[in-house]
RNA sequence: GGGGGAGUGGCGAAACCGGCAGACGCAGCGGACUUAAAAUCCGCAGCCCGCAAGGGCGUGGGGGUUCGAGUCCCCCCUUCCCCA
């Protein structure tokens, strides 16, 4: 059979009516018994018959140029999903909603005649995965490989288009040895480090754990206490690519605000670093500012308690400091920089120079004290305090009675140092000897040439991004592909050898020493290299690694030689359009478009970006239960009694709160049983109507009847239940033009959903697209009979993208043999989209009043005199002073 | 604390550039068919006053611009998500 026909092709060739009803059906799964042959609906047995024959036919299947039916002429649209994390409790209709999304578009472009890249794999490495193997004591590979099944199971019974040759999973060895490959890459342009960094200590999980997965101080997962500690780690340079992530947001179609999260993310400020000398220390204390015109208002200077400076603090104030240096550690960042908190910190006993002062000069003289509201992490650890013009200096000043200094005045009408306000605006330099007098933006510029001239400070840009923590103590990632050999030296192993396999281990949980497990396994760990004994290196690599590529590997999946081929990624690449949880706004989406740019730097990749439009959809949310005393109650024990919701068999009145859908909120519902009650085609048209792709909206059991019976009416509108026909007998002729009477009030209808159906596509507002269907149902169940078969196949057409397995079968019953997954797709006829008669709107002084139907065309004269006239008493005793007229729409008569 | 959304009937929502607020659906009510029920079909349905014709009010609240505001501007309230 044809897998694809020209996007133009009209329907393929019809059945003889008088063909043995078997041929009507599909064969399908050649396997499968045929299932009985009823004109009634039934999902049951019509949409597992198209899935067999989809699979059977390999319909989706996008080959690569150069692979058997490749067409050159087509234009390529690759469409992705976030691929999913795939737990031990399956996919919810939550998960789903996107996946549906998705497919609906992918279905369209195909029909549209686009060659489709709509893959799907399993980002299946990571602290989750490995934590659920804990818990339940079964291998994380085992694990993975039984939940995979699950996922893959529950996804292909929604009747999603995906290309399921190119699946992958990143916890694979032919998959992690294309991401120790680039890891290689990575290091060998020296963007992998390894360095002594304070970083998260969980003694619980015993592991470090990166900045994201502590919340408040407490492991994301399992919420356990945390605490900071300096230890040995990899790092990945992402900082070296801080302008360029900030720069290219601006070529790629994203949400705003997902660009502005990533913006806040990366933090870039422009200023000056400037060197403070230490009195008696011989050293210098660095630190970076945005407001290097204010220098002269510099009265104090503050360090982060993790700083080296400390160990210089004389004797008198070490005790006070090192009490103090012990309580910032078990602080986290959040407590510390909490605007609202009551400063803190402790005078160190040592003082600066402030560079602005001629040596000597006692304003020069600056005490220098440590406080937790500065983060060694951040900048320099170390700032200059300009207590007059910085909210935070202002309030650490007054408590401690430190100087404020006024050395920027504030422009007209704001309040500034005479109001006794802390003014932290642009204004003009006041007290600040050579720039007295300039305007903010050059007073900095002046204040940087005098610091560069007399060698104690430079211009500067600084980011808040931070490098990536890259490794982790933990056995369920990717090894790093490195070896450390004895004379101290660490090398990359030879591309040849990867990938470094992680070693089976019977117990693979962390070390309760806080060393990797992988350190355990003697035999892996130990290897040579040349002759020369070596170590592997035992840290894997945190779980957004496979993801950080996974969807350059989906255009070459099983190529053995490369991670992808040139010609593949040429072709299918960037992703045009990847959706997902805005969940992922930053993390995620930060460092996959940074492996892509060093991919892109390298030449393996053609584009700078990896995803050209990214589409975040909505949170689908559900009702929860509670009862009187605030525990939950499970959804499927709670019936609606009136307008109240109840326990299951009591009359115990149950509170309804509308939350994310989570296992321990026990109102978790799975696709698979809503597609045993009501089918596939069931859930995706639900999920479809349910509103805006984009917004979050509760799942609710009740509403999904109106879907079902949508379906169920197109059904009846083309076969009759109680009749043995495949169609209704006005659906096998076409009727011949010029179309009228009933059939040409169906032919608008028609083309007026398909205009509608198109334009859901661009917000990627489906609920109208269903709306407009729905609508189209409505006006041909009025007259059936005037249906014609021309029509009855546009419909199918359009109804496809949502419910392919029931437009499928009626476009088969119509009598076409080959698919129409890969079109035509309809496109709506000009002509009837248009009425000849218009309706006008008439209001008298903005109200409505009335309303007129006229020629589409007609002149304003007319319609106003018409408009006068449906006006009637609303405008006796009154003289029309003004008329404004939008034509086609309405007519306006405001009166004196 | 910072950032980003969202507030429209009993519920999910629609309304393109400022132009009939509530399309489409759920739940509800009435009717037809049925011995009955389910299913199906037809009809009603924002709120208030009114027997009715009709009128008034209405898109979280308050102001503003405009012939006209759910939509634009200013202030405020509530709520969800993300980050620290």
């Amino acid at each position: 059979m044809g897998r694809r026909g020209s996007p133009c092709a009209g329907p393929a060739g019809s059945l003889s009516w008088a063909a043995p009803r078997s041929e009507w059906f599909v064969e399908g799964g050649a396997k499968q018994d045929p299932s009985p042959v009823t004109n009634v609906y039934d999902p049951a047995s019509i949409e597992p018959r198209w899935q067999a024959h989809w699979e059977a036919e390999q319909t989706f299947r996008a080959p690569n140029p150069g692979e058997r039916d490749f067409d050159p002429a087509r234009p390529k649209y690759y469409v992705l999903d976030m691929f999913p994390y795939p737990s031990g409790s399956g996919l919810h209709v939550g998960h789903a909603v996107g996946y549906i999304g998705t497919d609906v578009v992918a279905r369209k472009k195909r029909m549209e005649g686009c060659n489709v890249l709509h893959p799907m794999g399993w980002d299946a490495f990571g602290l989750p995965a490995e934590q659920y193997a804990i818990q339940t004591g079964v291998q994380p590979a085992e694990a993975t490989r039984i939940n995979t099944d699950n996922f893959r199971r529950q996804l292909k019974k929604i009747g999603l288009s995906y290309d399921w040759a190119r699946e992958v999973n990143t916890s694979e060895p032919s998959y992690y040895r294309w991401t120790q490959w680039i890891f290689k890459r990575l290091y060998e342009k020296g963007l992998a480090y390894q360095a002594e960094v304070p970083v998260w200590w969980c003694e619980e999980l015993k592991t470090v754990l990166a900045n994201e997965e502590v919340i408040n101080g407490r492991s994301e997962r399992g919420n356990y206490p945390c605490v900071r500690r300096p230890l040995k780690q990899w790092m990945l340079k992402i900082t070296a690519y801080a302008e360029r992530l900030l720069e290219d947001l601006d070529g790629i179609d994203w949400p705003e605000s997902i660009k502005i999260q990533q913006r806040e993310w990366i933090g870039k400020s422009e200023g000056a670093e400037i060197e403070f000398a230490v009195e008696g220390a011989g050293e210098k204390l660095v630190v970076f500012t945005t407001r290097p015109d204010t220098l002269w208002g510099a009265t104090f200077m503050v360090v982060a308690p993790e700083h080296k400076l400390l160990a210089k603090v004389p004797a008198a104030q070490r005790a006070a400091v090192d009490a103090y240096v012990k309580a910032a550690a078990s602080k986290s960042e959040l407590e510390r920089t909490e605007l609202a908190k009551d400063k803190t910190g402790v005078f160190t006993g040592l003082f600066a120079h402030n560079p602005a002062f001629e040596a000597g000069d006692p304003r020069g003289r600056i005490p220098i004290w440590v406080a937790d509201y500065v983060l060694i992490s951040y900048g320099t650890g170390a700032i200059m305090s300009v207590p007059g013009h910085d909210e935070r200096d202002y309030e650490f000043a007054r408590k401690f009675g430190l100087e404020v200094r006024e050395v920027v005045k504030p422009p007209q009408g704001e309040k500034g140092f005479a109001e006794g306000a802390c003014f932290t605006g642009e204004g003009t330099a006041v007290n600040s000897g050579p720039v007295d007098g300039l305007a903010t933006p050059q007073a900095k510029k002046k204040a940087i040439e005098l610091l560069a001239q007399r060698g104690v400070g430079k211009a500067r840009t600084t980011y808040k991004l931070r490098d990536w923590l890259f490794s982790r103590q933990r056995y369920w990632g990717e090894p790093f592909p490195l070896l450390h050999l004895e004379d101290g030296r660490t090398i990359a192993v030879d591309d040849e050898a990867l990938p470094i396999t992680l070693p089976f281990m019977e117990d693979f949980k962390p070390s309760a020493d806080g060393s990797a497990p992988l350190a355990r396994a003697k035999d892996w760990v130990i290897t040579s290299h040349k002759g020369q004994p070596a170590r592997r290196d035992t840290d894997t690599m945190p779980g957004w690694a496979g993801s950080c590529w996974y969807w350059l590997r989906f255009m070459d999946p099983r190529n053995d030689r490369e991670p992808w081929s040139r010609a593949a990624e040429q072709y299918w690449g960037p992703v045009d359009l990847y959706v997902g949880g805005a969940a992922h706004a930053v993390m995620h989406l930060l460092y996959a478009r940074f492996w892509h740019k060093v991919l892109f730097d390298l030449g393996l990749v053609h584009t700078k970006e990896p995803f050209q439009k990214l589409f975040n959809q909505g949170l689908i949310t559900a009702f929860a239960y509670q009862d009187s005393g605030g525990r939950l109650v499970a959804s499927d024990e709670v019936e609606a009694r009136g307008q109240d919701y109840v326990r299951r068999g009591s009359s115990e009145k149950l509170e309804q709160i509308v939350t994310k859908m989570a296992k321990s909120l026990k109102n978790v519902v799975n696709p698979d049983d809503v597609i045993a009650e009501h089918g596939a085609d069931t859930l995706r048209v639900y999920e479809s109507f349910m509103g805006p792709l984009a917004d979050s909206k509760p799942w609710n059991p009740r509403d999904i009847t109106g879907s079902k019976r949508f379906l169920e009416r197109v059904w009846r509108l083309f076969v009759d239940p109680d009749a043995q026909d495949p169609v209704r007998p006005n659906l096998r002729v076409d009727q011949q033009a010029p179309l009228a009477g009933e059939t040409e009030t169906i032919e608008r209808a028609l083309n007026r959903a398909i205009a509608r159906v198109d334009d859901s596509f661009k917000a990627f507002n489906f609920n109208t697209a269903i709306a407009a269907l729905m609508e189209l149902v409505n006006v041909i169940s009025k007259r059936p009979e005037a249906f014609t078969r021309g029509q009855a196949e546009r419909f199918a057409l359009v109804l496809a993208p949502f419910a392919p397995h029931m437009a499928e079968e009626l476009w088969r019953r119509l009598g076409n043999t080959r698919s129409l997954a890969h079109g035509p797709w309809p496109k709506p006829i000009a002509a009837f989209l248009v009425d000849d008669v218009v309706e006008i709107v008439v209001q008298v002084g903005g109200k409505m009043r009335g309303k007129v139907g006229v020629p589409k065309d007609a002149p304003q004269d007319a319609v106003e005199a018409a408009a006068r006239e449906a006006a009637g008493s609303w405008l006796e005793g009154k003289s029309v002073a003004k008329v404004v007229y939008v034509p086609g729409r309405l007519i306006n008569l405001i009166t004196k």
